[in-house]
DNA sequence: TTCCGACAGTGGGGTCGCAAT
DNA sequence: ATTGCGACCCCACTATCGGAA
């Protein structure tokens, strides 16, 4: 098949806003591809890359050649020059990768060129990923969804399910299960802004356990065998030598877990995320790492254990499995129950002991991986300040034209400046966007055709986040984790915006 | 007819390892 | 030695479609 069938198909997706349409056009193409490029299809169009990841950004992308005028390139050839430049490496290295994709993009036509750019960046944006993919494929194949989305589940990775249901329907996709040494797609919890909510959504007994804020590890035992995969199932094994010496040391010895790997302090309280991140991504020394900022592991849920799987079993009974199969040490605290204020009491003390949270649990639901059903939901405090906008940046793709990306600052009281402390587009509604846009020219402070439009400081806007860490990258040493907008405060004026001591304060 | 679950999109800060400068 | 880049860790929120109620 060649390049330009998916790069008319992606266009075709992008220009029809209705699902099912979508779903007939990526359907459509897949029904004639022949099996040997079926999972080249299914990644390109759902964006991703039969290799995931070749090492090429933006950067690489900027500056290549014009089109030519006739397609010709078939989707085998481009899927074995991208397998070329991932195996690139050392000196001289990019400079060959740029000279294959420039090869590659000269024998183009602008149409196969604007699928690629974007498929490469990262972005394909024609309003189709995985969740409409699972649809085309189950449509071009004539299997049920169902069968394509528990196949996804246990394999994690829907070009290979994809092509399976093509080449050989529900027969190839009931051939997938629960592979002990490889990953299956995560369960993902829904949130909720307060406790009471939360037990409104589950209805009945609730299981809470402590929401740590460490790295999801997925933790597989075979024999003396051990692999540790991430939330988007990389594998990080060599990095978590601790998580590997804990699973060992269990009786069971056919297992796979679910939990949280978190560096803790001599004192018992958890790291700032951002210890535990560095320390996680680290591959050099891991040994001496290992003794200055040692991982500890907190298991939660066990999806196979003596070799039985459990993904299908309650909550309930996959923890009793848990519980019978790893010591109380290596457990993520836990309580079941209806009552509201053991509940908050539960919550209170897990905040008071330096976690993130709690994690709502329905003690009913089977392990859904890879959606976010309303099985486990989580809840955070939050924060709000009063800041002031100090600048703001013009939008992509459907903020195009709109002035959208906020810069934010915290007033200092000895100077009267403002000191930034970080950005956020999130918590925008359309019509906001269109206020902004409209009204911050009357604010600018300097030109407004550039990408960040300056702002005389004097909008106040009530801001929501999770906490403050400390920057690298900001004047005041400081940044908000998970900044969104709540609203505007044209009441307030900025000289009695939050200070930066404020935010300073909630540093603990 | 209305409601609501699932999905895609829009990006945020921090950190690492590697290659280039 | 420092900078740029790609990758990946954490993540909130809104708009939209279409099936469920």
């Amino acid at each position: 098949m060649l390049l330009i069938d998916l790069a008319r198909t992606s266009a075709a997706v992008a220009a029809d806003s209705a699902r099912l349409a979508k779903i007939r056009h990526l359907a459509e193409l897949l029904s004639r591809v022949e099996p040997a490029e079926a999972e080249i299809a299914v990644a390109y169009l759902s964006g991703e890359l039969p290799q995931r990841q070749i090492g090429v950004g933006w950067a690489t992308l900027r500056d290549l050649p014009g089109p030519r005028q006739i397609a010709s390139a078939t989707l085998t050839e481009v899927d074995a020059l991208f397998t070329q430049i991932k195996t690139q490496t050392g000196p001289g290295s990019q400079a060959v990768r740029k000279a294959l994709i420039s090869d590659l993009f000269r024998s183009l036509t602008s149409q196969e060129q604007s699928f690629l750019l974007r498929l490469l960046g990262g972005e394909l944006r024609q309003g189709a990923l995985n969740g409409v993919m699972i649809e085309a494929v189950a449509k071009a194949a004539s299997v049920p969804s169902a069968e394509v989305r528990r196949a996804l589940t246990l394999r994690g990775w829907l070009p290979a399910v994809g092509a399976a249901a093509l080449t050989g329907g529900v027969e190839a996709l009931r051939s997938f299960h629960l592979e002990v040494g490889r990953p299956v797609a995560p369960m993902l919890a829904q949130s909720a802004p307060n406790l009471p909510a939360a037990l409104l959504k589950i209805g009945g007994p609730v299981a809470f356990e402590w929401k740590l804020d460490g790295i999801r590890v997925q933790t597989h035992r075979s024999g003396d065998r051990v692999k540790v995969f991430t939330r988007t199932l990389d594998d990080i094994t060599p990095q978590v030598p601790e998580l590997v010496d804990a699973a060992l040391s269990l009786a069971a010895d056919d297992l796979v877990l679910d939990g949280e790997v978190i560096a803790m302090r001599p004192d018992g309280r958890p790291e700032p995320f951002q210890v535990t991140a560095a320390r996680v991504a680290s591959k050099l020394d891991v040994e001496r790492l290992r003794e200055t900022t040692p991982l500890q592991v907190f298991f939660f849920d066990a999806l196979r254990v003596h070799g039985k799987d459990m993904l299908d079993l309650p909550d309930s009974e996959r923890h009793t499995a848990l519980e019978q199969a790893v010591p109380a040490t290596l457990l993520i605290p836990r309580l079941v129950t209806a009552d509201a204020e053991e509940a908050t009491a539960f919550y209170t003390d897990a905040l008071r002991r330096g976690h993130e949270g709690v994690v709502a649990k329905s003690p009913a639901t089977p392990y859904a991986a890879g959606r976010r059903g309303a099985g486990w939901i989580k809840v955070k405090p939050r924060h709000t300040l009063d800041l002031v906008v100090l600048a703001a940046e013009w939008g992509h793709g459907r903020r195009q034209g709109k002035l959208s990306n906020l810069h934010l600052g915290a007033r200092d009281p000895h100077t009267g400046d403002f000191v930034m402390l970080g950005k956020t587009f999130k918590g925008l509604t359309d019509e906001l966007l269109t206020w902004q846009t409209e009204h911050f020219p009357t604010l600018a402070d300097g030109p407004t055709d550039t990408a960040v439009v300056t702002l005389r400081p004097e909008l106040v806007v009530e801001i929501a986040f999770d906490g403050v860490q400390r920057s690298p990258r900001y004047p005041g040493g400081l940044a908000l984790r998970f900044a969104r907008v709540l609203r505007y405060r044209p009441d307030k004026p900025p000289t009695e915006a939050d200070t930066i001591e404020t935010v300073r304060s909630l540093l603990l």
